[in-house]
RNA sequence: CGCGGGGUGGAGCAGCCAGGUAGCUCGUCAGGCUCAUAACCUGAAGGUCCUCAGUUCAAAUCUGAGCCCCGUAACCA
């Protein structure tokens, strides 16, 4: 089985559109290996543990719990207007997940992989960790980055993570933990020897922090929230038996898959094909800690997972931020443009790992010249020709010549390039190769002029084969174009009368729609998106 | 400071890791078509790939030096 994640996100606020291109990234990355034929498992969720969530509730004058329970709606929200696929939904406060962190604890616990340690050094209350020396500037201070900082002397249970590190080397540089892109993995390496000396502080005294998950060997603390937070990759997969009911992962208490009611067979899962993460928290937390966690656990090297780390939406080349007010609501823009320019723009206008500038006059410039023009308006010619030509219905016909060939040639070229893009998780590069082929056919039906041979009963088997073949075309990439707009997919294929859903990327082949095949009404499957203003 | 990203025709970006005719979307100019969502197609103009040096038969791509821009508090993918 293919399992596939996103991060949990952490709910302390509403979602922007980087939560949206996560889930969406992911999602199109699940939807494809589902078209390969993979069973595949979605897992996404909420962080809802941590000191910030308890500040956040503090300034709104709200209870921790309420505060999580609110905000956590407004996720799964975006999962709903976004279309996401998830199988699995996981929640930190959920107590399958809870005593999944427990026997974790308890069992590395009983390995001697933690300990009690008194400390005394400068602490930072922003940051909740304490500081070392490594994070001195060159005058020997702590920079405002820390915010306030305060000597402290206070005991804490640690984790060995320094017994890991140097098989975390080995394990980075041959690829057994695939970070990716390349420029990532030399940071990571770069994070890896800054970090070698210096164990985990995972525990939180309790009268500092009570909202998280208690030391089950030691009650007067509380689980750091990383720890915590990172388990749920496995918790909300079944590890260690923790079967049962997940969490609803919508507002009608149903889990999205009904092919997933409860968790999967930990063993079939495991290891996680990917975890798509920002990278804001690749380092420390999922390419040191969370390896160096599954090794303590006694996970071996090829059960180890891929971690494809995304850029960042900026907005007029200026990092998206709430005190510069420019922050995107993906819901918002949902409702002005549509789920499926959203899906499109978020897919299509970044490369992968890089950061990219959310420009909504790409948007619709993307989305009116790429869907709107090109595959929207292929798809309703192609369809008004036939209805117009031939009775909506695509006889057999024996014509063929260099134009049709060409045609053919192209979509091969499409197959290939659709696998190989997105095998790297190049979606741009994915849609690019559609966009190509679209335009080759639409050149074809330029070429051919079908409206001219409709005038010429002998020329009929040509105009067939023709209309044939832009049909044909249309529903090859309504099938590549599924992982992308699912519901835009659907309306072509009900537009061209095509059943999909047994077909698998691999047997997927030239000739879908079979001699006597007749189409539906065409209807515009992208309007065009009027600018406002 | 250190760490990281970037500098590619008018705009925005790929390509660089695994050197070998510089690619994509838009824009501009000229033309064609009329089946279609005022959509579609063709052709053209436009580039010292930041600079310098090096390696090489060959460098946007590798190496070294330099210049410039951005990120590296919080909110947060």
């Amino acid at each position: 089985m293919t399992f596939l994640t996103t991060a949990i996100d952490y709910p302390n606020g509403s979602p922007h559109i980087g939560h949206a291109y996560e889930k969406v990234l992911t999602d199109v990355l699940a939807r494809y290996h589902r078209l390969k034929g993979e069973e595949v498992y979605f897992l996404t969720g909420v962080d809802q543990h941590g000191q910030k969530m308890v500040q956040t509730a503090e300034k709104e004058g709200v209870n921790v719990a309420t505060l999580a329970q609110k905000n956590t709606k407004k996720f799964l929200k975006l999962l709903q207007a976004l279309d996401i696929s998830n199988d699995g939904w996981a929640e930190t406060t959920h107590d399958l997940h809870k005593s999944c962190v427990a026997q974790i604890l308890t069992d590395l616990h009983q390995k001697g992989q933690l300990y009690k340690k008194q400390y005394k050094g400068f602490y930072s209350i922003r940051q909740e960790q304490f500081l070392t020396d490594q994070e001195r500037d060159q005058d020997g201070n702590f920079g405002p980055e820390w915010g306030e900082v305060e000597e402290r002397e206070e005991e804490n249970w640690y984790f060995k993570l320094s017994d890991h590190t140097a098989w975390l080397r080995e394990i980075i540089e041959t690829d057994k933990f695939g970070i990716t892109p390349a420029f990532r993995k030399a940071e990571v390496l770069n994070a890896i020897a800054r970090a070698e000396s210096t164990d985990l502080c995972i525990s939180r005294p309790k009268e500092r922090l009570s909202w998280g998950i208690e030391l089950p060997f030691d009650k007067d603390f509380t689980t750091y929230v990383w720890f915590d937070a990172l388990i749920n990759y496995i918790s909300f997969a079944g590890y260690q038996g923790s079967v049962g009911v997940p969490p609803a992962s919508d507002q009608a208490g149903q889990t999205n898959n009904p092919e997933h009611p409860t968790i999967p067979d930990f063993t079939q899962l495991w290891p996680a094909r990917f975890h798509v993460i920002g990278k804001d928290i690749m380092v420390p937390a999922h390419a040191i800690y969370w390896p160096c966690m599954l090794h303590a656990i006694g996970f071996s090297d090829d059960q180890m997972p891929n971690l494809p780390v995304h850029g960042w939406w900026n907005v007029r080349g200026e990092k998206m931020s709430k005190s510069l007010g420019n922050i995107i609501d993906p819901i918002t823009m949902v409702d002005t443009v549509g789920q499926d320019a959203v899906r499109y723009y978020l897919s299509r206008d970044i490369a992968t790992g890089k950061d990219s500038d959310f420009d909504p006059e790409r948007l619709y410039l993307l989305f009116n010249t790429e869907m709107a023009n090109g595959l929207g308006n292929l798809l309703n010619r192609s369809l008004n020709m036939t209805k117009g030509s031939l009775g909506s219905e695509l006889p057999a016909y024996e014509f063929d010549d260099a134009e049709c060939q060409l045609v053919r040639d192209e979509h091969a070229k499409l197959l290939a390039a659709y696998s190989e893009r997105m095998e790297q998780q190049d979606l741009r590069g994915t849609l690019e190769a559609l966009v190509t082929f679209i335009t080759a056919v639409n050149t074809f039906a330029e070429r051919t002029q079908p409206w001219q041979l409709k005038k010429d009963e002998a020329k009929r088997d040509q105009l067939v084969a023709v209309l044939h073949h832009m049909c044909e075309a249309c529903a090859q990439a309504s099938i590549l174009l599924t992982p992308f707009l699912p519901a835009a997919a659907a309306k072509m294929q009900a537009q061209l009368n095509l059943d999909s859903s047994n077909l698998k990327l691999p047997d997927l082949q030239w000739g879908l729609l079979k001699p006597g095949h007749t189409t539906n009404k065409p209807k515009p499957v992208f309007p065009r998106l009027e600018k406002p203003d």
